[in-house]
DNA sequence: GTTTTTTATGCAAACGTTTGCGCAGATTTA
DNA sequence: TAAATCTGCGCAAACGTTTGCATAAAAAAC
């Protein structure tokens, strides 16, 4: 129903082609004419059919974002940056989150195929490098923070993990407890090994049972302490995932009695700005966020172009120490 | 690139005519080619292009969702139901926010239509029912919280301010602020009428210096507080028009040394379930987030489909009494 | 065994664009 | 002034689907 091409064409008396010329500022067309159309154009309403144009083109100016959870004030933020270098490049944006969820991941990710998108940006895929097993799909990826898939941005989980831990074991802390995402996704290896590694170095005992699962949220966190805090020996301090964790932690810890960092120091990871506005300010390590989807499309834009540079990269993330962690008690 | 339903067809030694009956379960089909073509297609790696279905078909099975800010998880909470139902009925979502910039909603408006979606949902609408201007347009359109709009369901803004007024005059508040958005979409002019009326009612002389406006995000309440409780006569209560702005509000007030709700009480807008996380949680005036996305998608679909009802509705809001609101001193 | 009905398939047009090619007419070059 | 170049436009094909119509073969009816 609504004008097309070929209406404007008949009331300007030339043919669709002239008028798709004059549309797109082509060279070979009279600059009268040429204004003439694009007044039709706008005093009849004109929109373009993205769709008639793509087939023909057998291209696409939008890219896919999926990102794993949109309640994730993290996954949010990336997409400032994300929106930021896709639009100076002129292409825009279908965005969409899969819930944390495996099977959803899987569906977006064909819905975007059917859409024929330049390219897609995951963040948190619990797919992981199973991208590549689709040999076919002929689409880029860049994977944000999956490092093992070939074109990906990461921050670096290992040294966050460290970083967080050194802090807490130089504050005296000896039985830090660790809150995981449920899922071993490559990402979290690395998390957990950073906790093992530093304890190692102090000679720490690991013990299994202060290393429970959240879920990501805040409801997790939440969980978390209620098992934790159960425990005959307490943790001193506890070092969360991400920061809608360590929200969670700080929150359930506070209504259980316990004053933080006094009983317990909690440490996030993420940087969010959100965990600036509580009391205590959340310490937690901080993601480069904003590099992480500027570089990732930067990326994407290469891999939809076939050119400049792409490849694995990995970020430095940074240790912010804010009031939630303190010296342990003796 | 990718595989073509005529690829299937010369592969298969039959129509693409046959090859599209047997992929979308056409009746006029033989069940042996329809099990072979489909175990190709498979086999191939096939995936549909929506763009070549939708011009053919000249109609979309994804519905455009425009929200005012990604960062404020009213918006994003509102996606949960949208999906919910678009998802039960076929329809998949393209979801984008215009981060409360008029251009940028304008600029989103365009691009979904270009897409020639089925409909569009928009949450915290900046144009408004500017969206009836574009007479031709043609594109079925709800908003949500934007009651002049013919299509639309809003939470009752004027009874929420109601509640949130009444409940801090009789906790014996009489110098109450109020944190505004800044722009004076006609929502906010409900909630001020509300404001206006309680006070109204008990006498309560309005002072045009506790009215202040925030811009939505934490840090708006921020700021409002820092003006605020410059003024030689300090609120004794802050009412902002969302829960973001309270939690900003919240902050800045312990940042200052202020006990909430002792010294200062807050009531936020929204009802979001981070407000339960805070130290102290939040009072605020919840809005059924989710059936106002359930009600909105409906509503769309009537629209798209032509038939069932359609018009403006306004969903009740409710007060949630918690622990940051409290009597005031004498 | 003929006619009618049913079943399975192919043909071709259509959706709204873009774009290489061709072709006049105008303009430049020599 | 004849030849070469340039300019502005139209024709028609193509992109990957869907679908009404035609048609051949098979099945059912008589």
């Amino acid at each position: 129903m609504p004008v097309s091409i070929k209406d404007l064409a008949k009331k300007a008396n030339v043919s669709p082609s002239t008028v798709s010329r004059a549309l797109n500022d082509h060279p070979r067309i009279s600059t009268e004419t040429k204004r003439q159309i694009q007044e039709l154009a706008k005093s009849m309403g004109y929109v373009p059919s993205q769709a008639a144009r793509n087939l023909v083109t057998q291209k696409s100016a939008t890219i896919g974002v999926a990102v794993a959870d949109y309640l994730d004030p993290f996954y949010v933020s990336l997409l400032a940056s994300i929106e930021d270098v896709a639009l100076a490049n002129n292409y825009d944006l279908f965005v969409s989150s899969f819930y944390r969820d495996r099977q959803r991941e899987e569906k977006l990710f064909n819905s975007f195929f059917e859409k024929r998108l330049a390219g897609i940006i995951v963040a948190g895929s619990l797919i992981d490098n199973g991208y590549l097993s689709q040999e076919n799909h002929s689409m880029p990826v860049v994977l944000i923070n999956c490092f093992s898939y070939p074109y990906s941005v990461s921050a670096d989980k290992l040294l966050g993990a460290k970083m967080a831990l050194e802090h807490l074991v130089e504050l005296g802390h000896r039985r830090i407890a660790y809150v995981s995402p449920g899922r071993p996704v490559n990402t979290e290896l690395l998390r957990l090994q950073g906790y093992h590694t530093v304890l190692n170095k102090y000679n720490i005992p690991i013990d299994e049972s202060i290393i429970v699962s959240g879920d990501g949220s805040v409801i997790g966190g939440i969980k978390a302490v209620s098992q934790l805090m159960s425990l005959p020996e307490k943790p001193s301090a506890i070092f969360c995932f991400n920061d809608m964790t360590a929200i969670g932690v700080l929150n359930a810890l506070q209504k259980q009695g316990y004053q933080v960092p006094r009983d317990c120091s909690v440490v996030g990871f993420d940087g969010l700005d959100i965990g600036t506005y509580y009391h205590p300010s959340l310490t937690t390590v901080r993601q480069p966020i904003y590099q992480l989807g500027y570089r990732a499309t930067e990326m994407l834009l290469n891999l939809i172009r076939d050119d400049g540079e792409v490849g694995s990269e990995v970020l430095e993330p940074e240790l912010l120490i804010r009031d939630s962690t303190a010296h342990a008690q003796n």
